[in-house]
RNA sequence: GGCCCGAUGGCAGAGUGGUUAUGCAGCGGUUUGCAAAACCGUGUACAUCGGUUCAAUUCCGGUUCGGGCCUCCA
Protein backbone atom coordinates (compact mmCIF):
# COMPACT_ATOMS: atom_id res chain seq x y z
CA UNK A 1 0.00 0.00 0.00
CA UNK A 2 1.16 3.17 -0.60
CA UNK A 3 1.74 6.06 2.35
CA UNK A 4 -1.42 7.99 3.90
CA UNK A 5 -2.83 10.22 1.51
CA UNK A 6 -2.89 13.76 3.13
CA UNK A 7 -6.10 14.73 4.22
CA UNK A 8 -7.28 18.03 4.53
CA UNK A 9 -10.33 19.45 6.39
CA UNK A 10 -11.48 23.23 6.81
CA UNK A 11 -11.31 24.32 10.77
CA UNK A 12 -13.55 26.94 11.71
CA UNK A 13 -11.53 27.31 14.53
CA UNK A 14 -9.01 29.00 11.95
CA UNK A 15 -11.27 29.38 9.27
CA UNK A 16 -9.44 27.60 6.52
CA UNK A 17 -8.48 24.42 5.39
CA UNK A 18 -5.37 23.16 7.23
CA UNK A 19 -3.99 19.62 7.24
CA UNK A 20 -5.06 16.56 9.44
CA UNK A 21 -2.54 16.20 11.92
CA UNK A 22 -3.98 13.33 14.13
CA UNK A 23 -3.17 13.76 18.03
CA UNK A 24 -2.51 9.70 17.72
CA UNK A 25 -2.51 8.42 14.69
CA UNK A 26 -3.15 5.02 16.44
CA UNK A 27 -6.55 6.37 17.31
CA UNK A 28 -8.60 9.38 15.87
CA UNK A 29 -11.21 10.65 17.88
CA UNK A 30 -14.01 12.18 16.51
CA UNK A 31 -17.71 13.46 17.98
CA UNK A 32 -20.47 14.61 16.15
CA UNK A 33 -23.40 15.97 18.01
CA UNK A 34 -26.27 13.92 17.63
CA UNK A 35 -30.20 14.07 17.78
CA UNK A 36 -32.61 15.94 20.34
CA UNK A 37 -34.87 12.82 20.37
CA UNK A 38 -38.63 14.78 20.19
CA UNK A 39 -39.24 14.24 16.55
CA UNK A 40 -38.59 12.42 13.49
CA UNK A 41 -35.40 13.99 11.89
CA UNK A 42 -36.12 15.99 8.46
CA UNK A 43 -33.55 15.99 5.89
CA UNK A 44 -31.68 18.93 7.24
CA UNK A 45 -31.07 17.00 10.03
CA UNK A 46 -30.12 13.94 7.80
CA UNK A 47 -27.28 16.23 6.17
CA UNK A 48 -24.78 15.74 8.96
CA UNK A 49 -25.19 12.02 9.62
CA UNK A 50 -24.49 11.27 6.11
CA UNK A 51 -21.66 13.53 5.46
CA UNK A 52 -20.02 12.79 8.51
CA UNK A 53 -20.87 9.23 8.11
CA UNK A 54 -18.42 9.59 5.11
CA UNK A 55 -16.29 11.41 6.69
CA UNK A 56 -15.62 8.27 9.07
CA UNK A 57 -15.44 6.22 6.22
CA UNK A 58 -12.82 7.89 5.30
CA UNK A 59 -10.34 7.80 8.09
CA UNK A 60 -11.22 4.67 8.76
CA UNK A 61 -10.00 4.04 5.51
CA UNK A 62 -6.92 5.82 6.59
CA UNK A 63 -5.93 5.04 9.80
CA UNK A 64 -6.03 1.88 11.55
CA UNK A 65 -8.44 2.72 14.35
CA UNK A 66 -10.86 5.29 14.46
CA UNK A 67 -13.35 6.28 17.63
CA UNK A 68 -16.50 7.67 17.09
CA UNK A 69 -19.28 8.96 19.34
CA UNK A 70 -22.69 10.26 18.31
CA UNK A 71 -24.83 11.16 21.48
CA UNK A 72 -28.23 11.42 21.77
CA UNK A 73 -29.73 13.94 23.74
CA UNK A 74 -32.72 12.86 26.00
CA UNK A 75 -32.81 15.73 27.79
CA UNK A 76 -34.83 18.86 26.80
CA UNK A 77 -37.40 21.23 27.23
CA UNK A 78 -38.81 20.30 23.83
CA UNK A 79 -39.18 16.43 24.91
CA UNK A 80 -40.72 17.48 28.02
CA UNK A 81 -42.81 19.58 26.35
CA UNK A 82 -43.94 17.00 23.30
CA UNK A 83 -44.82 14.45 25.80
CA UNK A 84 -47.47 16.56 27.25
CA UNK A 85 -48.47 17.58 24.41
CA UNK A 86 -48.87 14.21 23.15
CA UNK A 87 -50.07 12.80 26.60
CA UNK A 88 -47.07 9.82 26.96
CA UNK A 89 -44.14 9.58 28.93
CA UNK A 90 -41.06 10.68 28.14
CA UNK A 91 -39.34 7.65 28.24
CA UNK A 92 -41.56 6.58 25.89
CA UNK A 93 -41.64 9.37 23.60
CA UNK A 94 -37.88 8.97 23.52
CA UNK A 95 -37.62 5.32 22.96
CA UNK A 96 -40.09 5.47 19.77
CA UNK A 97 -38.20 8.71 18.63
CA UNK A 98 -34.84 6.56 18.80
CA UNK A 99 -36.10 3.80 16.87
CA UNK A 100 -37.72 5.88 14.56
CA UNK A 101 -34.00 7.79 14.40
CA UNK A 102 -32.28 4.42 13.73
CA UNK A 103 -34.40 3.07 10.90
CA UNK A 104 -33.98 6.55 9.32
CA UNK A 105 -29.81 6.43 9.24
CA UNK A 106 -29.83 2.68 8.31
CA UNK A 107 -32.10 3.58 5.03
CA UNK A 108 -29.59 6.40 4.48
CA UNK A 109 -26.94 3.75 4.73
CA UNK A 110 -24.99 5.06 7.57
CA UNK A 111 -23.11 3.22 9.86
CA UNK A 112 -23.98 3.38 13.72
CA UNK A 113 -21.07 5.27 15.67
CA UNK A 114 -18.67 3.10 17.63
CA UNK A 115 -20.79 5.00 21.10
CA UNK A 116 -24.68 6.19 20.80
CA UNK A 117 -24.63 7.96 24.43
CA UNK A 118 -27.75 9.27 26.03
CA UNK A 119 -27.11 12.53 28.40
CA UNK A 120 -29.41 10.84 30.79
CA UNK A 121 -26.69 8.23 31.19
CA UNK A 122 -24.33 10.94 31.80
CA UNK A 123 -25.80 13.16 34.85
CA UNK A 124 -23.25 12.08 37.24
CA UNK A 125 -20.66 13.36 34.98
CA UNK A 126 -21.99 16.69 34.12
CA UNK A 127 -22.90 17.28 38.11
CA UNK A 128 -18.95 16.78 38.72
CA UNK A 129 -17.75 19.08 35.85
CA UNK A 130 -19.86 21.46 36.98
CA UNK A 131 -18.74 21.23 40.53
CA UNK A 132 -15.06 21.84 38.59
CA UNK A 133 -16.38 25.07 37.41
CA UNK A 134 -17.93 26.63 39.81
CA UNK A 135 -14.52 25.52 42.31
CA UNK A 136 -12.41 27.11 39.73
CA UNK A 137 -14.53 30.32 39.56
CA UNK A 138 -15.62 29.60 36.52
CA UNK A 139 -19.40 29.25 37.40
CA UNK A 140 -21.86 30.50 40.33
CA UNK A 141 -25.18 29.14 42.17
CA UNK A 142 -27.47 31.93 41.08
CA UNK A 143 -31.70 31.39 42.43
CA UNK A 144 -31.10 27.77 41.78
CA UNK A 145 -29.47 27.87 38.59
CA UNK A 146 -25.70 27.52 37.97
CA UNK A 147 -23.99 29.59 35.15
CA UNK A 148 -20.89 29.80 33.08
CA UNK A 149 -19.66 32.95 33.82
CA UNK A 150 -18.09 34.16 30.53
CA UNK A 151 -16.31 36.64 32.00
CA UNK A 152 -13.54 34.47 33.37
CA UNK A 153 -13.14 33.01 29.75
CA UNK A 154 -10.90 35.71 27.67
CA UNK A 155 -11.16 33.02 24.36
CA UNK A 156 -14.83 33.12 25.01
CA UNK A 157 -16.11 34.06 21.21
CA UNK A 158 -13.43 32.56 19.71
CA UNK A 159 -14.89 29.57 17.41
CA UNK A 160 -17.74 31.93 16.50
CA UNK A 161 -15.25 35.11 15.73
CA UNK A 162 -17.48 37.07 17.95
CA UNK A 163 -17.01 40.03 20.50
CA UNK A 164 -18.46 39.80 23.53
CA UNK A 165 -19.30 43.77 23.34
CA UNK A 166 -21.04 43.04 19.77
CA UNK A 167 -23.14 40.04 21.29
CA UNK A 168 -24.11 42.37 24.41
CA UNK A 169 -24.92 45.00 21.85
CA UNK A 170 -26.76 42.78 19.48
CA UNK A 171 -28.77 40.70 22.07
CA UNK A 172 -32.25 40.25 21.40
CA UNK A 173 -33.45 38.51 24.06
CA UNK A 174 -34.33 38.98 27.75
CA UNK A 175 -31.68 38.48 30.20
CA UNK A 176 -32.37 36.72 33.25
CA UNK A 177 -31.96 39.16 36.15
CA UNK A 178 -30.11 36.49 37.68
CA UNK A 179 -27.31 36.41 35.21
CA UNK A 180 -23.97 38.38 36.10
CA UNK A 181 -23.34 38.76 32.58
CA UNK A 182 -26.28 38.61 29.24
CA UNK A 183 -23.75 36.08 27.92
CA UNK A 184 -23.78 33.33 30.94
CA UNK A 185 -25.41 30.53 29.91
CA UNK A 186 -27.16 27.82 31.92
CA UNK A 187 -25.13 24.66 32.95
CA UNK A 188 -28.01 23.58 35.55
CA UNK A 189 -31.15 24.39 35.99
CA UNK A 190 -34.22 23.74 38.73
CA UNK A 191 -36.94 21.10 37.61
CA UNK A 192 -40.46 21.92 38.90
CA UNK A 193 -42.64 18.38 40.33
CA UNK A 194 -43.04 16.40 37.53
CA UNK A 195 -39.84 17.43 35.32
CA UNK A 196 -37.49 15.19 35.08
CA UNK A 197 -34.82 16.25 37.41
CA UNK A 198 -32.06 15.00 39.78
CA UNK A 199 -30.50 15.49 42.98
CA UNK A 200 -28.01 17.75 43.06
CA UNK A 201 -25.45 19.26 45.15
CA UNK A 202 -26.00 22.70 43.73
CA UNK A 203 -29.57 23.41 45.17
CA UNK A 204 -31.95 21.73 47.00
CA UNK A 205 -34.45 20.92 44.67
CA UNK A 206 -34.21 18.30 41.57
CA UNK A 207 -32.54 19.95 38.95
CA UNK A 208 -31.40 18.95 35.34
CA UNK A 209 -28.82 20.13 32.95
CA UNK A 210 -28.66 22.84 30.39
CA UNK A 211 -28.04 22.18 26.77
CA UNK A 212 -24.49 21.89 26.64
CA UNK A 213 -22.72 20.43 29.09
CA UNK A 214 -23.82 17.24 28.13
CA UNK A 215 -21.45 16.54 25.07
CA UNK A 216 -18.82 18.00 27.30
CA UNK A 217 -19.24 15.64 29.74
CA UNK A 218 -19.47 12.73 26.94
CA UNK A 219 -16.86 13.82 24.82
CA UNK A 220 -14.47 13.59 27.89
CA UNK A 221 -15.78 10.15 28.91
CA UNK A 222 -15.20 8.53 25.50
CA UNK A 223 -12.73 10.69 24.10
CA UNK A 224 -10.72 12.24 26.63
CA UNK A 225 -10.08 16.04 27.73
CA UNK A 226 -8.76 16.98 24.08
CA UNK A 227 -9.63 15.18 20.94
CA UNK A 228 -9.22 15.21 16.97
CA UNK A 229 -12.61 16.43 15.58
CA UNK A 230 -15.74 17.97 16.34
CA UNK A 231 -18.98 18.49 14.47
CA UNK A 232 -22.06 19.19 13.73
CA UNK A 233 -24.24 21.68 12.08
CA UNK A 234 -23.10 25.00 10.72
CA UNK A 235 -25.54 26.80 13.13
CA UNK A 236 -24.26 24.72 16.02
CA UNK A 237 -21.30 27.17 16.49
CA UNK A 238 -23.13 29.38 18.46
CA UNK A 239 -23.91 29.26 21.01
CA UNK A 240 -23.78 25.38 21.74
CA UNK A 241 -19.86 24.73 20.39
CA UNK A 242 -18.72 28.01 21.81
CA UNK A 243 -20.39 26.86 24.88
CA UNK A 244 -18.60 23.72 25.36
CA UNK A 245 -15.16 24.59 24.26
CA UNK A 246 -15.58 27.30 27.43
CA UNK A 247 -17.07 24.35 29.78
CA UNK A 248 -14.16 21.78 28.68
CA UNK A 249 -11.38 24.40 28.44
CA UNK A 250 -12.51 25.57 31.90
CA UNK A 251 -12.84 22.31 33.61
CA UNK A 252 -10.04 20.52 32.17
CA UNK A 253 -7.26 23.32 32.21
CA UNK A 254 -6.99 23.20 28.68
CA UNK A 255 -6.85 25.55 25.65
CA UNK A 256 -8.07 22.83 22.99
CA UNK A 257 -11.24 20.90 23.38
CA UNK A 258 -10.74 19.52 19.73
CA UNK A 259 -8.35 20.56 17.04
CA UNK A 260 -10.66 20.49 14.36
CA UNK A 261 -14.17 21.75 14.44
CA UNK A 262 -16.27 20.79 11.21
CA UNK A 263 -19.46 22.10 10.42
CA UNK A 264 -21.88 21.17 7.28
CA UNK A 265 -24.45 24.18 5.37
CA UNK A 266 -28.05 23.82 5.77
CA UNK A 267 -30.88 21.87 3.52
CA UNK A 268 -32.36 24.74 2.02
CA UNK A 269 -36.13 25.34 0.80
CA UNK A 270 -35.77 27.73 -1.92
CA UNK A 271 -33.78 30.18 -0.59
CA UNK A 272 -34.28 29.88 2.94
CA UNK A 273 -32.91 27.36 5.55
CA UNK A 274 -35.14 24.35 6.38
CA UNK A 275 -35.88 24.71 9.96
CA UNK A 276 -38.51 23.96 12.37
CA UNK A 277 -39.47 27.48 12.94
CA UNK A 278 -40.32 28.12 9.27
CA UNK A 279 -42.27 24.94 9.29
CA UNK A 280 -41.01 24.01 5.84
CA UNK A 281 -39.61 20.47 6.85
CA UNK A 282 -39.40 17.69 4.71
CA UNK A 283 -39.32 14.35 7.06
CA UNK A 284 -36.24 12.12 6.02
CA UNK A 285 -38.29 9.42 6.29
CA UNK A 286 -41.26 10.90 3.24
CA UNK A 287 -38.20 11.41 1.15
CA UNK A 288 -37.10 7.67 2.06
CA UNK A 289 -40.48 6.47 0.98
CA UNK A 290 -40.81 7.97 -2.26
CA UNK A 291 -37.17 8.28 -3.45
CA UNK A 292 -35.01 5.63 -1.36
CA UNK A 293 -32.53 5.73 0.95
CA UNK A 294 -29.72 5.30 -1.10
CA UNK A 295 -31.10 8.40 -3.44
CA UNK A 296 -31.43 10.82 -0.40
CA UNK A 297 -28.07 9.92 0.60
CA UNK A 298 -26.51 10.10 -3.25
CA UNK A 299 -28.72 14.01 -2.97
CA UNK A 300 -27.15 14.90 -0.10
CA UNK A 301 -23.50 14.30 -0.86
CA UNK A 302 -24.34 16.11 -4.56
CA UNK A 303 -22.80 19.33 -3.09
CA UNK A 304 -19.71 19.72 -1.21
CA UNK A 305 -20.51 19.66 3.04
CA UNK A 306 -20.04 23.51 3.86
CA UNK A 307 -21.96 24.83 0.90
CA UNK A 308 -26.09 24.98 1.14
CA UNK A 309 -27.78 22.33 -0.76
CA UNK A 310 -31.30 22.34 -1.71
CA UNK A 311 -32.70 19.18 -2.26
CA UNK A 312 -36.14 19.84 -4.72
CA UNK A 313 -37.78 16.90 -5.73
CA UNK A 314 -36.02 17.60 -9.11
CA UNK A 315 -32.69 17.02 -7.32
CA UNK A 316 -33.84 13.13 -5.96
CA UNK A 317 -34.96 12.69 -9.51
CA UNK A 318 -31.41 13.21 -10.84
CA UNK A 319 -29.68 11.62 -7.95
CA UNK A 320 -31.74 9.35 -8.62
CA UNK A 321 -30.72 8.95 -12.69
CA UNK A 322 -27.31 9.24 -11.30
CA UNK A 323 -27.64 6.09 -9.18
CA UNK A 324 -29.44 4.16 -12.33
CA UNK A 325 -26.31 4.70 -14.32
CA UNK A 326 -23.53 3.95 -11.58
CA UNK A 327 -25.44 1.04 -11.21
CA UNK A 328 -25.72 0.10 -14.33
CA UNK A 329 -21.94 0.15 -14.74
CA UNK A 330 -21.39 -1.64 -11.55
CA UNK A 331 -23.21 -4.85 -12.46
CA UNK A 332 -22.63 -7.54 -9.84
CA UNK A 333 -18.83 -6.53 -9.53
CA UNK A 334 -17.61 -7.03 -5.95
CA UNK A 335 -14.79 -4.40 -4.59
CA UNK A 336 -11.56 -5.02 -3.94
CA UNK A 337 -9.00 -3.41 -1.37
CA UNK A 338 -6.63 -3.03 -3.90
CA UNK A 339 -8.66 -0.83 -6.35
CA UNK A 340 -9.01 2.35 -4.37
CA UNK A 341 -8.13 4.88 -7.01
CA UNK A 342 -6.19 7.68 -5.98
CA UNK A 343 -8.00 10.42 -7.58
CA UNK A 344 -10.70 9.55 -5.71
CA UNK A 345 -9.26 9.35 -2.58
CA UNK A 346 -7.64 12.77 -3.35
CA UNK A 347 -10.69 14.46 -3.66
CA UNK A 348 -12.06 12.89 -0.26
CA UNK A 349 -9.28 13.91 1.15
CA UNK A 350 -9.87 17.58 0.23
CA UNK A 351 -12.42 18.59 2.80
CA UNK A 352 -14.38 15.48 1.65
CA UNK A 353 -15.04 16.94 -1.56
CA UNK A 354 -17.85 14.66 -2.43
CA UNK A 355 -18.72 16.47 -6.13
CA UNK A 356 -15.49 16.04 -7.22
CA UNK A 357 -15.20 12.15 -5.74
CA UNK A 358 -18.47 11.25 -7.54
CA UNK A 359 -17.46 13.21 -10.76
CA UNK A 360 -14.42 10.21 -10.38
CA UNK A 361 -17.29 7.53 -9.65
CA UNK A 362 -18.71 8.51 -13.44
CA UNK A 363 -15.09 8.24 -15.19
CA UNK A 364 -14.77 4.66 -13.99
CA UNK A 365 -18.51 3.88 -14.84
CA UNK A 366 -17.76 5.64 -18.55
CA UNK A 367 -14.26 2.81 -18.50
CA UNK A 368 -16.67 0.02 -16.87
CA UNK A 369 -19.18 0.83 -19.56
CA UNK A 370 -16.59 0.33 -22.51
CA UNK A 371 -15.76 -2.68 -21.29
CA UNK A 372 -13.01 -2.08 -18.27
CA UNK A 373 -13.59 -4.94 -16.14
CA UNK A 374 -11.40 -3.43 -13.10
CA UNK A 375 -13.03 0.06 -13.58
CA UNK A 376 -16.57 -1.67 -12.77
CA UNK A 377 -14.27 -3.29 -9.22
CA UNK A 378 -12.89 0.11 -8.71
CA UNK A 379 -16.50 1.87 -9.11
CA UNK A 380 -18.28 -0.48 -6.25
CA UNK A 381 -14.85 -0.26 -4.32
CA UNK A 382 -14.49 3.43 -4.13
CA UNK A 383 -18.72 3.74 -3.91
CA UNK A 384 -18.35 1.73 -0.85
CA UNK A 385 -16.57 5.06 0.80
CA UNK A 386 -19.41 7.09 0.13
CA UNK A 387 -22.04 4.66 1.43
CA UNK A 388 -23.20 3.68 -1.86
CA UNK A 389 -23.12 0.86 -4.37
CA UNK A 390 -23.72 -1.22 -1.96
CA UNK A 391 -26.13 -3.95 -3.35
CA UNK A 392 -26.06 -5.42 -7.31
CA UNK A 393 -27.06 -3.65 -10.16
CA UNK A 394 -29.89 -6.45 -10.23
CA UNK A 395 -31.11 -5.32 -7.09
CA UNK A 396 -30.94 -2.05 -7.20
CA UNK A 397 -32.85 -1.80 -10.90
CA UNK A 398 -35.91 -3.84 -9.85
CA UNK A 399 -35.97 -2.08 -6.58
CA UNK A 400 -38.04 -2.89 -3.23
CA UNK A 401 -41.56 -1.87 -4.60
CA UNK A 402 -43.30 -4.86 -5.28
CA UNK A 403 -46.37 -4.29 -6.58
CA UNK A 404 -46.12 -6.70 -9.58
CA UNK A 405 -44.73 -9.74 -8.57
CA UNK A 406 -41.08 -10.61 -10.46
CA UNK A 407 -42.08 -13.91 -11.68
CA UNK A 408 -45.27 -12.33 -13.59
CA UNK A 409 -42.60 -9.48 -15.16
CA UNK A 410 -40.23 -12.70 -16.04
CA UNK A 411 -43.44 -14.77 -17.36
CA UNK A 412 -44.43 -11.81 -19.55
CA UNK A 413 -40.88 -11.46 -20.62
CA UNK A 414 -40.15 -14.94 -21.82
CA UNK A 415 -43.58 -14.97 -23.78
CA UNK A 416 -42.26 -11.70 -25.31
CA UNK A 417 -39.22 -13.00 -26.16
CA UNK A 418 -40.83 -16.28 -27.57
CA UNK A 419 -42.81 -13.33 -29.88
CA UNK A 420 -39.76 -11.58 -30.80
CA UNK A 421 -37.72 -14.73 -32.21
CA UNK A 422 -40.83 -15.15 -33.73
CA UNK A 423 -40.45 -11.83 -35.37
CA UNK A 424 -43.84 -11.29 -33.98
CA UNK A 425 -43.00 -7.40 -33.02
CA UNK A 426 -46.40 -6.46 -32.84
CA UNK A 427 -47.36 -9.03 -29.58
CA UNK A 428 -43.76 -8.01 -28.41
CA UNK A 429 -44.24 -4.17 -28.50
CA UNK A 430 -47.87 -4.82 -26.67
CA UNK A 431 -46.23 -6.26 -23.81
CA UNK A 432 -43.80 -4.16 -23.15
CA UNK A 433 -46.03 -1.30 -23.47
CA UNK A 434 -48.17 -3.09 -21.12
CA UNK A 435 -45.12 -3.88 -18.49
CA UNK A 436 -44.17 -0.19 -19.17
CA UNK A 437 -47.48 1.06 -17.67
CA UNK A 438 -47.04 -1.00 -14.14
CA UNK A 439 -44.06 1.06 -14.05
CA UNK A 440 -41.43 -1.97 -15.22
CA UNK A 441 -38.99 -0.80 -17.79
CA UNK A 442 -37.59 -3.55 -20.38
CA UNK A 443 -34.08 -3.01 -21.83
CA UNK A 444 -33.03 -5.93 -24.66
CA UNK A 445 -29.28 -6.16 -24.88
CA UNK A 446 -26.95 -8.44 -26.87
CA UNK A 447 -27.22 -11.01 -23.54
CA UNK A 448 -31.18 -10.81 -23.20
CA UNK A 449 -33.86 -8.52 -22.09
CA UNK A 450 -32.83 -7.20 -18.47
CA UNK A 451 -35.42 -4.85 -16.68
CA UNK A 452 -35.89 -2.60 -14.26
CA UNK A 453 -38.61 -0.54 -12.15
CA UNK A 454 -39.31 3.12 -12.36
C1' G B 1 -26.55 47.03 14.29
C1' G B 2 -22.20 43.22 14.76
C1' C B 3 -19.95 38.93 12.59
C1' C B 4 -19.73 35.21 8.63
C1' C B 5 -20.65 32.87 3.81
C1' G B 6 -22.00 32.78 -1.25
C1' A B 7 -22.95 34.66 -6.67
C1' U B 8 -20.04 29.42 -12.41
C1' G B 9 -23.18 27.26 -18.95
C1' G B 10 -30.89 25.39 -19.61
C1' C B 11 -30.45 22.81 -14.45
C1' A B 12 -27.34 20.64 -10.53
C1' G B 13 -22.36 21.36 -9.16
C1' A B 14 -16.56 21.09 -8.72
C1' G B 15 -12.30 23.74 -9.90
C1' U B 16 -8.37 26.78 -11.81
C1' G B 17 -3.84 33.10 -12.66
C1' G B 18 -3.00 31.21 -19.32
C1' U B 19 -4.94 24.30 -21.32
C1' U B 20 -11.77 19.07 -20.77
C1' A B 21 -14.68 19.28 -14.44
C1' U B 22 -18.60 15.85 -13.88
C1' G B 23 -23.80 14.60 -14.22
C1' C B 24 -28.78 15.72 -16.08
C1' A B 25 -31.30 18.00 -20.17
C1' G B 26 -30.58 19.38 -25.66
C1' C B 27 -28.47 18.44 -30.56
C1' G B 28 -25.76 15.03 -34.23
C1' G B 29 -23.85 10.04 -34.89
C1' U B 30 -22.84 4.52 -33.89
C1' U B 31 -25.57 0.36 -32.28
C1' U B 32 -30.60 -1.75 -32.09
C1' G B 33 -36.53 -5.30 -35.31
C1' C B 34 -38.25 -0.83 -32.81
C1' A B 35 -37.40 1.17 -28.03
C1' A B 36 -34.20 1.52 -23.89
C1' A B 37 -29.29 1.37 -22.33
C1' A B 38 -24.40 2.10 -23.86
C1' C B 39 -20.55 4.47 -26.70
C1' C B 40 -18.60 8.79 -29.81
C1' G B 41 -19.08 13.96 -30.99
C1' U B 42 -21.24 18.68 -29.64
C1' G B 43 -21.73 24.30 -25.27
C1' U B 44 -18.04 32.38 -27.02
C1' A B 45 -20.35 29.53 -18.14
C1' C B 46 -17.91 32.14 -14.60
C1' A B 47 -23.11 38.89 -10.83
C1' U B 48 -21.15 43.98 -11.57
C1' C B 49 -17.41 48.05 -11.44
C1' G B 50 -12.41 49.18 -10.68
C1' G B 51 -7.23 47.51 -9.44
C1' U B 52 -2.75 44.18 -9.65
C1' U B 53 -0.64 41.21 -13.82
C1' C B 54 2.20 39.81 -20.07
C1' A B 55 -2.48 37.26 -18.76
C1' A B 56 -8.20 37.04 -13.88
C1' U B 57 -13.92 33.44 -13.72
C1' U B 58 -9.55 32.45 -10.40
C1' C B 59 -5.80 37.53 -6.46
C1' C B 60 -7.24 42.65 -4.09
C1' G B 61 -10.99 46.57 -3.25
C1' G B 62 -15.93 48.71 -4.02
C1' U B 63 -21.12 47.83 -5.55
C1' U B 64 -25.53 44.91 -6.14
C1' C B 65 -28.13 40.63 -4.92
C1' G B 66 -28.90 36.18 -1.92
C1' G B 67 -28.18 33.35 2.52
C1' G B 68 -26.67 32.33 7.68
C1' C B 69 -25.51 33.30 13.05
C1' C B 70 -26.29 36.78 17.11
C1' U B 71 -32.97 33.11 20.14
C1' C B 72 -34.58 26.44 20.19
C1' C B 73 -32.41 24.68 15.62
C1' A B 74 -28.28 20.04 11.70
Amino acid sequence: MTDTPELHLHNTLSGVKELFVPIDTANIRIYACGPTVYDRIHIGNARPIVVFDVLVRLLRHLYPRVTYVRNITDVDDKIINRALERDISIDRLCADTIANFHDDIVALGSAPPDYEPRATEFIGDMIRMIGRLIEKGHAYVAEGHVLFSVATMPAYGKLSRRAMDDMIAGARVEVAPYKRDSADFVLWKPSDGDQPGWDNPFSTVRGRPGWHIECSAMARHYLGETFDIHAGGIDLVFPHHENEIAQSCCAHDTDIMAKYWLHNGFVTMGNEKMSKSLGNLVMACDAIKTHRGETVRTGLLAAHYRAPAALPDSALVEARNVLDRLYRAVGDASSDTDAFDSGFIAALCDDLNTPAAMARLHELAGAANRGDGDAATALKTNAGLLGLLGQTGDDWAKGADNRVDDTVIEARIATRNQARANLDFAVADAIRDELAADGILLEDGPDGTIWRRA
